[in-house]
RNA sequence: GGACCCGUGGUGUAGCCUGGUUUAACACGCCUCCCUGUCAAGGAGGAGAUCACCGGUUCAAAUCCGGUCGGGUCCG
């Protein structure tokens, strides 16, 4: 099977589409949500579990898998699908954003500060960069074991065909945020140069590649970005740099800025966007697909999705005042974990740091997230999406 | 009846021998906050102890000495 996609139905009162994308290995109905399976694995869970809570594509990093075990590791072992058993269709990450993520130095990420993306400038006492960039790509090293690797665009779709994805991505410079004009432009500009020779290394056309507008949150960049983007002769376009530390109005600025220049009858990727109402807004612009670790990693901490009334959408169940509760997460749920145990059991597997947990938590979010999105595709299919938005976020 | 061990925040311990560098440390628990293309079963912060009690030695005691109470082990 080729790859194609096609809009099926346009919502007549917003940008919000429901299309198809077929790919070599199965098909997706968009709008969708990737669960996330950086290392080759959705963490703690097994390809029958993502595909029992209806997940129809997965996200892999090249980064990771490049580092550990090796693409020509996975190549040698039948790729990437049959190494880890998922026959649907998977999207690779570049590598890119990885790269540069951890280019803010050792000691921020250490604090959990790594939203900042990207600096090059960084230089400030002890925060050494891992990561240089230049024109031919990016020198890093390895937060395994401190070696030097090289990942240029060329490199990084070599690594993304042995690793046999579905969809590519191709290398971009993620920009940090804040960020000036002057480097976002530099960036933006040097993602575009690297498009073109993602391009020219793309080979095995039974993949598809997915371009990446970039601009940082400037108006004159996004749209620059994304016409750049939009013309180029590929299968599908990422919206990427977002969701790495600027404000949730600066976010829809750079959608209301970048969509329209997007072509009607490609896929839209908005990459690493996951939180509740930022999905309904991107769904409303004209996204198409989805991925976000936030179902995952949050589920791992305890924090569990529910419908509230405050628009948070979660909670940590892992707070004292769960240890009794007899009810299921979420009423009317029907995931495993909601359909087999009470609130109080997987507290106290929180509790007791019992394995467990962390799976029936991963398995209610994703549950959670991609039932969610399949209601707001039916919702559009019935021309009733605002109806729905409005039921979970009172606009 | 005799010998020995123990008594430190909610829990389990470290420190005690070689008193001061202890504003008494650590783990778990508890409470806040954070997490959006995962270096993430992670991170940041906070509350909480008159070191069982009484007395003594000393410039100074959780730390040394005596006694009391409480818990435990072993021997009769």
């Amino acid at each position: 099977m080729r790859f194609s996609f096609r809009v099926e139905k346009q919502d007549t009162k917003s940008n919000a589409r429901v299309g198809i994308l077929k790919t070599p290995h199965g098909v997706v109905q968009t709008p969708s949500f990737m669960p996330v399976g950086t290392k080759a694995t959705v963490k703690s869970l097994t390809p029958e579990e993502l595909k029992d809570l209806g997940a129809q594509i997965i996200l892999g990093n090249t980064y990771h898998l490049y580092l550990q075990p090796g693409h020509k590791v996975i190549a040698s072992l039948g790729g990437l699908h049959s190494f880890m058993n998922w026959k649907k269709p998977i999207l690779t990450d570049s590598g890119g954003f990885q790269v540069f993520s951890l280019g803010v130095g050792k000691r921020k990420v250490a604090q959990g500060i790594h939203r900042g993306i990207g600096r090059p400038e960084s230089s400030e006492g002890d925060e050494k960069s891992l990561c240089e960039i230049q024109e031919v790509g990016v020198t890093f090293t390895s937060h395994l074991d401190g070696t030097t690797h090289t990942f240029t665009p060329e490199k990084s779709i070599e690594i993304q065909q042995q690793l046999g994805s579905d969809i590519m991505l191709m290398f971009d410079e993620c920009t940090y945020f804040p960020a000036t004009h002057e480097y976002a432009k530099a960036a933006m500009d040097r993602t575009h140069r690297w498009a073109s020779r993602c391009i020219n290394a793309w080979t095995d056309k039974e993949q598809s590649l997915f371009g990446i507008v970039q601009g940082g949150v400037y108006r004159d960049l996004r749209e620059e970005s994304a016409r750049f983007i939009a013309h180029l002769d590929t299968p599908g376009v990422c919206i990427g740099g977002v969701s790495v530390g600027e404000s949730k109005k600066d976010m829809r600025d750079v959608l209301e800025w970048s969509i329209p220049h997007l072509p009607e009858n490609k896929p839209r990727h908005l990459l690493g966007v996951g939180d509740i109402d930022d999905v309904f807004d991107a769904i409303e612009r004209g996204i198409d697909l989805f991925d976000c670790v936030s179902p995952t990693r949050l589920g791992r901490m305890g924090h569990v999705f529910i419908k509230d009334s405050e628009k948070r959408f979660r909670t940590d169940i892992t707070k004292s005042l769960y240890s009794r509760e007899k009810k299921p997460i979420m009423k009317g749920c029907d995931c495993y974990t909601c359909l087999h145990y009470s609130v109080g059991y997987v507290h106290h597997l929180f509790r007791a740091h019992e394995l467990l947990a962390y799976r029936l938590a991963s398995i209610h979010n994703l549950r959670f997230l991609v039932r969610l999105v399949d209601e707001m595709r039916e919702s559009i299919q019935q021309g009733a999406f605002h109806h729905l938005k409005k039921e979970w976020l009172g606009t």
